[in-house]
DNA sequence: TGTTTTATATTGATATATCAATTATATTTG
DNA sequence: CAAATATAATTGATATATCAATATAAAACA
């Protein structure tokens, strides 16, 4: 694991970068929302900028199997964050809807979403950043080949 | 999540980056040994390279609970890939101990993981890729404040 | 129109993630 | 040396990840 090849070790340090930012997030929702997970706030935020998307949707913006939202947004309706009632036009999907236990609970989980993102990247400029966004994404396209 | 400002999207990234690597990897890995995972090559790997680690080691190396290790170990067992015997200096802990059927195993992931790498990282330059360890050591230190 | 294909979501099975509580053993300390 | 503390690993509970199989509805097509 510590070779001096970077090209051994960088993927590591991605998985290790984003577990260690998960931590903190998930620590600083906690302090103050008991019951609810990182990924869950992460889809609260989307159905709050456009609750007309369908699962597969959902599924696709945060990175995950259509699977696993099912089963999240069933805790989520259990746990009162969300409605769910048939879509009209078609009747496979689903409306998705923030109930108001959830926008009060965007309304706190929104400024601690900032200091998350202002503490994981305190201290890097924007040309730093946008270095960082540029390389990660030529490894997602390179691995989508 | 389409912002343009990338100090809001550049930690959605990380995720995306790894997920689409640790699929790839898994999808090729799975090609050649069929009932092994990703996560189970690694402990492969960091065992073969030093046998004499704890699974508190372990876990830390890989980023994992000490929970995750002790399943993981578990089934790794079962299916004949580690054999573990107790510590005979220290009877908390653990000797692992890769099977014949693990070292079989190890010959065909190695080259598999180094195409994986190979994949993910191509087209970037070392100085990108040197650029790319700094930054995200710098997140990580950041997020263990 | 009836059939086939495609799209959306669910379910089952298995693996991993994380936290908290617990067990067993070692080490430290009074 | 005994009691307190620390360390290594396990277990239970709950959430998420992933694949494969399935159900249902919509769209395409012949």
């Amino acid at each position: 694991m510590n070779n001096k090849n970077p090209t051994a070790t960088v993927l590591y340090l991605i998985e290790q970068a984003i577990k260690e930012y998960r931590k903190i997030s998930q620590r600083n929702i906690s302090k103050i929302v008991k019951d609810i997970t990182i990924d869950q706030c992460l889809v609260l935020i989307i159905l709050n900028k456009d609750d007309k998307i369908s699962q597969n949707e959902l599924a696709n913006l945060v990175f995950k199997d259509n699977a696993s939202i099912t089963r999240m947004i069933e805790l989520m309706v259990k746990k009162d964050y969300l409605n769910r009632t048939i879509h009209k036009e078609d009747r496979r999907k689903f409306n998705l809807e923030i109930t108001e236990k959830g926008k009060k609970t965007l309304e706190l989980i929104n400024p601690i979403a900032k200091i998350n993102r202002e503490t994981a990247l305190n201290g890097l400029s924007l040309e730093e950043i946008n270095l960082l966004e540029k390389t990660l994404n030529k490894i997602i396209t390179n691995c989508k080949i």
